[in-house]
DNA sequence: GCCGTTTTCGGCCCGACTGTTTTCAGTCG
């Protein structure tokens, strides 16, 4: 197996990270932290190109002669000279302060270098003892705010889901919209991108009154925390410790604004690029030629500016999109209203907390055309799955469900587990009657990435199988996805006609984009499902949705947009 | 360190807030 992306990226930024303790050219910094984020959001293994041609990697945007070689040292040995020559030369401890708020990498310096500091626990212990005060460059007030940092735990990047941040904005971004004088509120940032999990919240207003706006935000019973507040801009910090940043824009300026704090940064910067070099000056308050601002009030008059159609925000990550967007080769995204049903749920009949009638009749309110209940098998205990037998007995019932419902088709499924060696949990026979087969892994997350990729090959070369459910079986920020090939595996599912799954969990939303994207480009069909195991978890196809789009997938992409007999042909051409 | 619709050299996105800097550096987004 190939050094993943990530670790190549993450070698990168800590050299980044040194270099700019060292007082490097921020430039050449700016350089390697460009180029880590290329690499970790390439569809590709970038060691695998490593290994086929060094020089292909210059191909790579913002990766020239220099870095290749350095990624090619990385790609083969994990790590690079010039990072253990970076290690040596800087002062101990310096990197470390780099991840406590308010310390960058001058302050960083100054506490390893002048006061010896190595370990965040020694930060702690120096700010308590008030030795930072008399620092130049520190000071009191900094070190009070280090001290409350770090009695907080607030020194690492602390990510929630999307899902579970939308419960906190959502609520903050009404009670913004009732204030006088507001007349749009948006939340702007990775949460309209849809990144799947998100470090902060930006929130922008349009209102003449900037004082007034902030006013209501510093004091709203969310607040715990006022991180900063002044004539337009605020930040505050929640209860369970998100930050939510806050801008106020008049109508002049709202839609430059709306498109700066959305981003990506990446993206902000490409496209000020592209106004450079028409003369044209952008920044959050409008377009610029010379003193005079030419545009800035909605969104979409910042990409005609630059001669471009309106980017979805969920493909601003410099991920190719303007080039797309020139070429007017943007796809037509997914969306929710797309969606025809639902391919993954499950009932009482394994872990699920409602009935199959149960489930049928919600999905029926959600205007779908069909449902597939697709209970576990009985490999894993905790699911309660069902053996042969039990699955005989689900699909009489769902027979006879199916004879009394009017609008809506169950499909009759299996979330069949994959075994340690590849095989699957239930007989041929039972998986040749089901409607649809979904295939999965739920143990063994952690074998040899050899030993793993034959398990995933085998499974998915099963005739009978038609989704591979969950793919990675990664949980967020909990378990990291199993370590197999995935390109062998896109390649073994197009081979065999299997589609793969966006799982829709806010927790899993497996495929991720950038493997989704892969997949699709390849050929791959793909599912978007809630995998809901109760009746509120229905309506999770939002997160699914968002997800697909932000890999790039249009409605065609994704099976069940068909209407039912499509899809059955869909599921019976594969077998 | 990268890159080219002015350029193979000389640029590289741009601004708000904070603190202590008495004119601006550091940090952040």
């Amino acid at each position: 197996m190939p050094l993943p992306n990530a670790e190549i990226a993450r070698v990168l930024r800590e050299i980044a990270d040194l270099l700019e303790i060292q007082n490097a050219n921020p430039f050449r910094v700016r350089a390697y932290r460009n180029a880590a984020r290329t690499v970790e959001e390439h569809p590709e293994s970038v060691a695998a190109i490593a290994a086929r041609d060094p020089d292909e990697l210059t191909e790579i945007p913002g990766v020239g002669k220099d870095l290749a070689t350095t990624i090619t040292e990385i790609a083969k040995k994990g790590t690079a000279k010039q990072l253990r020559d970076l290690q040596r030369e800087a002062p101990a401890g310096a990197l470390e302060m780099l991840s406590v708020p308010n310390v960058g990498p001058k302050r960083a310096r100054i506490l390893a270098e002048r006061l010896k500091i190595r370990t965040r626990e020694g930060l702690l212990k120096a700010a308590r003892a008030g030795k930072l005060a008399d620092e130049p460059g520190l000071g009191a007030v900094i070190q009070s705010k280090i001290l409350r940092d770090l009695e907080a735990h607030r020194e690492e990047e602390h990510r929630i889901s999307r899902a579970a941040a939308a419960q906190y904005a959502e609520p903050l971004l009404e009670r913004l919209r009732r204030v006088r004088g507001v007349t749009a509120a948006d939340i702007a940032g990775s949460f309209r991108r849809a990144r799947e999990s998100v470090g902060d919240i930006d929130m922008l207003v349009r209102a003449d009154d900037g004082a007034k706006v902030v006013d209501a935000f510093t004091s709203a019973p969310e607040a715990a925390d006022v991180i900063e507040s002044g004539a337009t801009k605020a930040a505050i910090r929640l209860h369970n410790g998100l930050r939510v940043d806050l801008r106020v824009f008049d109508r002049d300026s709202y839609g430059a604004g709306l498109h700066y704090f959305t981003g990506s940064k990446a993206h902000n910067i490409a496209i000020r690029k592209l106004g450079q070099a028409r003369k044209l000056k952008i920044n959050e308050y409008g377009v610029w030629k010379g003193e005079k601002r030419v545009a800035g009030r909605e969104e979409k008059e910042i990409f005609d500016a630059v001669g471009l159609p309106w980017i979805p925000p969920e493909m601003r990550e410099d991920r190719g999109e303007i080039e797309a967007a020139r070429a007017g080769k943007l796809p037509d995204l997914v969306e929710l209203a797309d969606i025809r049903g639902d391919l993954h749920s499950h009932s009482t009949g394994s872990d699920g907390r409602n009935t199959i009638e149960e489930m049928a009749r919600a999905a029926e309110e959600l205007g779908y055309e069909y449902l597939a209940i697709t209970d576990h098998s009985p490999a894993v205990r905790v699911t309660n799955g069902m053996d042969d037998a039990g699955f005989k007995k689900q699909m009489a019932a769902i027979d006879k469900l199916n004879a009394k419902l009017s609008k809506l088709t169950v499909l009759k499924g299996a979330e069949v587990d994959i075994h340690k060696d590849g095989t699957l949990d239930l007989k041929d026979a039972t998986l040749a009657a089901l409607d649809i087969v979904l295939v999965s892994i739920h143990s063994y997350f952690d074998l040899p990435p050899k030993e793993q990729t034959a398990r995933v090959l085998k499974a998915l070369s099963h005739a009978h199988v038609d989704v591979f459910a969950h793919p990675t079986a990664r949980l967020i920020g909990r378990r990291r996805p199993a370590a197999f090939d995935l390109e062998a595996a896109i390649k073994a599912a197009l081979d065999h006609g299997v589609m793969m799954e966006i799982d829709a969990q806010p927790e899993r939303l497996d495929l991720d984009d950038v493997s989704a994207r892969t997949a699709h480009e390849r050929g791959v069909m793909l599912t978007i499902d809630t995998d809901a195991h109760a009746l509120p978890e229905l309506t999770g196809m939002r997160w699914g949705v968002d997800q697909a789009r932000r890999a790039w997938v249009s409605k065609k992409g994704i099976a069940n947009t068909r209407p039912l007999g499509r899809l059955l042909k869909l599921l019976h051409a594969a077998r």
